[in-house]
DNA sequence: TTGACAAGACACCAAAAGGTGTCCTATAAT
DNA sequence: ATTATAGGACACCTTTTGGTGTCTTGTCAA
């Protein structure tokens, strides 16, 4: 895991739920240090700090030490490229679309 | 309409670049059997049905036997829950926002 | 200065994911 | 009637994932 990596996948970052919370946590708080992210989680500090590492490879966070701490910031942009693939089809789930589609399938049937 | 399945995260669905692409084919040719989804990518078509069975258990896809093939149509309409979720960060990397944000920082200090 | 705390680095494990090949049963085509 | 095709159902394999526990090094605090 060298820190020139090709980006991880952020479609892979986001889908884990753990990843998701982290996510959450860190745009309500702006800075977090990895044991109070720990707090929320069931799981054990080791666990929460490798899926802070995932959404770090992708470029959901970018973390900096602070004495003993290790403080993690969000970084959304990388989202917008789900936002941009989604939009895509957001098309296809239009109100006009849907009813159009409904016939369409009742037809085959 | 009749799954009673517990429907599986949408998001995870999402993940896999193969799924991707396999929704980006049915966007464009509203229905396709399973054997000419095949056709465009490199593995054998147990793998590409495996796929096809998690987007149907996110309730991406919708599947009918006609004779012998099975056609598999796009649902969309579960990626709203991924528009609504992303739609919740883009205030982070919106520009305006970006200095306001910068601004509150300053004003924290 | 001595102890407590934060967290990186490992080694390790079970389960899930993504893939394969084979067999079998419908359906279509010749 | 016979053969080819579509695809479901398995059994199986390898890699990845999400998790654990332990050891060690810094850093803060009493």
């Amino acid at each position: 895991m060298s820190e020139n990596n090709p980006l991880r996948d952020v479609f892979h970052a986001i889908a884990d739920p753990t990843r998701r919370a982290l996510i959450r946590l860190l745009a309500e708080a702006r800075e977090l240090p990895l044991h109070e992210l720990t707090i929320h989680f069931r799981t054990g500090r080791t666990a929460v700090s490798k899926h802070l590492t995932i959404l770090k490879e992708a470029g959901l966070v970018f973390d900096r030490k602070l004495g003993r701490e290790t403080l993690f910031r969000l970084n959304a942009a990388p989202l917008r490229e789900i936002q941009d693939w989604v939009a895509d089809y957001s098309k296809f789930w239009s109100a006009n679309l849907q009813r159009l589609n409904r016939l369409i399938e009742e037809e085959d049937q």
